[in-house]
DNA sequence: GTAATCACG
DNA sequence: ACGTACGTGATTACT
């Protein structure tokens, strides 16, 4: 029988630390070790199967085993808040899944897995002790093994630890691995060791004795320097009060019988319960777990009770229609390819209807006109997508008056995802039919069989108008009406249009363009294979590491998580080392080129020539758009021949396209923001903001900058925009750690605004919780408050990096719409076809060319009064790299 | 499904 | 002593 005994403590801090993601509760309960722990478990008791399972805690420190060590106390850092908050959350779900939690006051969570391994042994069990910590490998023998546990970026490793392994690996037995840290100590768990006896030492010492109380009785016989005999001379009680500590006491006063720990199954309700409240939606479909009978759906039982009808005739339809617009909004949902809508309206004589199209009602369409109208308020989840199709039918765009997916997005735009689902469980705790119900190809069957899907339907509309209820106000607290309503909302319009024009691709050229990438491709392909002297697979970074680094013998400069780093940064340090790596970098150039670019773009041109992206607009953490299925966004441009991709991008015959783009928007925003008086007076004397950095950092005159060293500033001035540190900057410029620091030090002694503003935005983001744009859009960051080094830095980077990018996306999305009504005001065909963070791309009739780019210009400059100018280059072309 | 790589602003 | 730049998406290899 078998037994598995958790060290709970050692586990959940490896989740804490290991788990670098920023889970929480939408109210604010950090998740992430409780997350990671409940992963290890269960990856761990499907490769175990224990027949028990136990999970043993510290019960308060301090223990009267440390207490022997007077400086204990004072050495000892509280766990950090957030992880404690954590704590009797776990134990609840323990609890939850019937798993026995062993606590004893006064002993520590090793101590009571000695005592356990040690009492089943005898009652002739097989243990395996898991832990993360090495001390506990002492209690290795032959019917217990150690599990050593590591989380590293949320990767979780084990390594069984039998007497063999340890052997293997230590050259002694385990039960010295008490003398091992009496010799060289622990800090993490503030055990001392002898004063100057690291590692090294220590395990050259037990290579002769592996027992201290023997290394000291033979001290004149041992081999070592006389500086290390003396170290051990002095360290003597050191060791001794070491060897205490680091002793595992297996005589804890609890009767165990690993029987009792036999596993059960988990109590679903209540696991059901409280893993909902972690919002771990994910865990509990892994676990199967429903929410029937749940106490928490009637708390929200509200939501959805009014009357449902199903309208069937003309007559109930141009009744409601009429009710519908005497009210201040009504919430809906549409069928895909608009076969059906569901409304619900107001409290009195509230109630829900929906209309789907039937062979017999005719009178649809009049219905989605009648419906599809400013004059009536709707609300809406995610709107875009059904804009596509509005369009399609020919119907108005207008009358959106809120979006619940873009609500959820500016109240909270790390979350990642806005299914109706999701938002069902972290607003309300409640669980929803899926969307696919009826979204089935088959719901569309005889009216009869869609009861099913019309549930499902008529739910997630009642959850619509509920998050409707809730969001407005929340938006209004939090400061977030402009970047919704004057900004996002207006801007799915915008955006639909974009999409279904889309952008006229040469399909002859990129053919051809395919074919000369393809011959290259096959030429230096031969070439490298016949440089290493045999065939791989060159685009495989574990074959291509091995032929450059084991068998041509390379020197390895970096490591990955799984074998050596073969990226273009560390080839191009090596090209010089071998013939090879340029071909093989060339290859990475031209394969990238063929399969992204030409392959992937080939396979999306519609039939009417053109490529139709979408623009996602509640993905990203600042508020700029992404763009999917192409993404449009990262055209090649950088490099002569990927920038020849641009030129497949046309106008049509008779047409032009229209390109303009900010100037050094971030910069100028940085100046704004940061209210630094160089910055802004540079910008605003129009001088290249590279070479005035340039000319300051390297203390010459602007005339007499040279081009490495403006490429070295405008390095600096991206670099401080992302809180660079001066080793990512050295790497970046290629210059030494020591100059890259005087470069940022010189660029902060002249743009000394720029640092007080990073100061003050990390300051004021720590005490609020969130950094913010000039228009209000918000970015929560709980990093800042970590008590981890590497989370909090990260937190810091993002808190002077959000406000900027946040306010350059706010800005160009403000020039969309006022871009997108100016054309149409002025009866101008031109339509913006693409958006790529700081360009907009127009096409337009050749004679509207120069009104376009005037218009763009114009409006783009005057969306903003900032301290500095906005500065806007607008040039036309027929291909978009002629108008870039 | 994740990691590595590389394209963009 | 640590680990080292913000925001994205697509492709390929591999577990």
């Amino acid at each position: 029988m078998k037994l598995m005994a958790i060290d709970g403590n050692s586990i959940v801090n490896r989740a804490f630390y290991g788990v670098s993601q920023n889970l929480s509760t939408r109210d604010g309960l950090p998740t992430n070790a409780i997350f990671g722990f409940l992963n290890i478990l269960l990856k761990l008791l499907d490769e175990e199967k224990p027949d028990a399972l136990a999970v043993a805690f510290d019960l308060k420190a301090p223990t009267f085993r440390h207490l022997a060590y007077e400086g204990y106390k004072a050495q000892r850092k509280g766990m950090p808040e957030e992880l404690a908050a954590q704590m009797p959350v776990l134990k609840e779900v323990l609890d939850a899944m019937n798993i026995r939690r062993y606590e004893l006051e006064g002993w520590e969570a090793d101590d009571l897995l000695g005592t356990m391994s040690a009492q089943a042994e005898a009652q002739g069990w097989e243990t395996v002790v898991v832990t993360g910590d090495k001390d506990s490998l002492q209690l290795i023998d032959a019917h217990v093994t150690v599990k050593l546990v590591s989380t590293r970026m949320g990767q979780t490793t084990t390594k069984d630890m039998t007497p063999q392994a340890f052997r293997a690996q230590y050259g002694f037995d385990p039960i010295h691995m008490i003398d091992l840290k009496a010799l060289m100590g622990d800090a993490s768990d503030n055990i001392p060791g002898v004063k100057g006896i690291g590692e090294k030492t220590a395990m050259a010492l037990m290579a002769q004795y592996p027992d201290v109380k023997e290394l000291y009785a033979h001290l004149d016989e041992v081999e070592a320097k006389p500086a290390v005999r003396k170290k051990l001379e002095e360290g003597q009680d050191a060791a001794r009060m070491s060897y205490d500590l680091a002793t595992i006491h297996r005589d804890a006063p609890m009767d165990f019988h690993p029987q009792d720990a036999a596993r059960r199954p988990y109590n679903e309700q209540a696991l059901y319960q409280i893993l909902l409240r972690l919002e771990f939606s994910k865990l509990i479909d892994r676990l199967g777990l429903t929410g029937h009978g749940a106490v928490e759906q009637k708390e929200n039982a509200h939501i959805g009770v009014c009357d449902s009808e199903l309208v069937d005739s003309r007559e109930r339809m141009e009744q409601l229609l009429v009710l519908w617009r005497g009210r201040e909004h009504v919430s809906f949902l549409a069928l895909p390819d608009l076969k059906g809508v569901c409304v619900e309206w107001g409290d009195e004589e509230g109630g829900r209807a929906a209309v789907l199209l039937e062979d017999k009602l005719d009178c649809y369409r009049d219905f989605l006109q009648g419906f599809f109208t400013p004059e009536l308020k709707k609300v809406t989840h995610d709107c875009k997508p059904l804009m596509g199709q509005l369009l399609q039918e020919g119907l108005s765009l207008e009358g959106f008056g809120f979006d619940t997916a873009i609500a959820a997005y500016l109240l909270s735009p790390t979350d990642g995802s806005y299914e109706l689902e999701k938002l069902a469980v972290s607003y309300f705790n409640m669980e929803v039919p899926k969307a696919q119900l009826y979204q089935a190809p088959d719901a569309f069957a005889p009216l009869a069989d869609t009861t099913q899907p019309l549930g499902a339907l008529m739910s997630h509309t009642a959850l619509v108008e509920a998050l409707y209820q809730e969001q407005k106000g929340k938006l209004r607290e939090l400061g977030l009406e402009r970047a919704c309503y004057e900004i996002d909302l207006p801007l799915c319009a915008v955006l639909a249009r974009m999409e279904r024009v889309g952008f006229l691709v040469d399909r002859e050229a990129l053919a051809r363009f395919g074919r000369l990438l393809t011959d290259g491709i096959q030429g230096e392909q031969d070439v490298i294979y016949a440089l290493a002297g045999e065939e791989f697979n060159i685009l495989s970074p574990k074959q291509l590491g091995h032929i450059l680094f084991d068998k041509l013998g390379l020197p390895p400069v970096k490591k990955t998580k799984t074998g050596y780093s073969t990226s273009a940064e560390v080839l191009e340090k090596l090209a010089a080392h071998h013939e090879i790596v340029g071909h093989i970098l060339e290859y990475r150039q031209l394969t990238k080129l063929n399969s992204t670019y030409v392959e992937g773009l080939s396979k999306v041109i519609a039939p009417d020539g053109r490529i139709h992206t979408s623009f996602q607009n509640t993905v990203t953490a600042t508020g700029r758009l992404s763009s999917t299925e192409p993404n449009l966004q990262n055209i090649p441009v950088r490099t002569p021949l990927g920038a020849e991709m641009r030129t497949m991008f046309v106008a049509p015959a008779g047409r032009m396209l229209v390109d303009a783009d900010y100037s050094q928007i971030e910069l100028r925003l940085l100046a704004h923001i940061s209210g630094d008086q160089a910055l802004i007076a540079a910008f605003n004397e129009g001088v290249d903001i590279h070479t005035a950095t340039a000319a300051q950092v390297f203390a010459v005159a602007p005339e007499d900058v040279t081009p490495d060293m403006r490429r070295a500033a405008k390095a600096v001035n991206f670099g401080i925009v992302y809180g660079i540190s001066p080793f990512s900057l050295s790497q970046d410029i290629h210059v030494t750690v020591a100059q890259a620091k005087e470069y940022m030090d010189k660029y902060f002694a002249h743009y000394f605004g720029v640092r007080a503003y990073m100061d003050r935005v990390v300051e004021q983001g720590k005490a609020d919780g969130y950094v913010a744009t000039l228009y209000g859009r918000r970015r929560w960051l709980p990093e800042l408050r970590s008590s981890n080094f590497n989370t909090r830095s990260f937190g810091e980077r993002v808190a002077l990096n959000m406000p900027i990018q946040g306010t350059a996306a706010d800005i160009i999305k403000l020039a969309m719409l006022r871009v997108d009504q100016a054309l149409r005001e002025e009866g101008l065909e031109a339509r913006l076809v693409l958006q790529v963070h700081d360009e907009l791309i127009v096409e337009c009739p050749e004679g509207e060319t120069e009104q376009v780019k005037d218009l763009l210009k114009r409006e783009m400059e005057s969306v903003a009064d900032l301290a500095v100018p906005l500065v806007a280059e607008a040039k036309a072309g027929k291909t978009w790299a002629q108008a870039h």
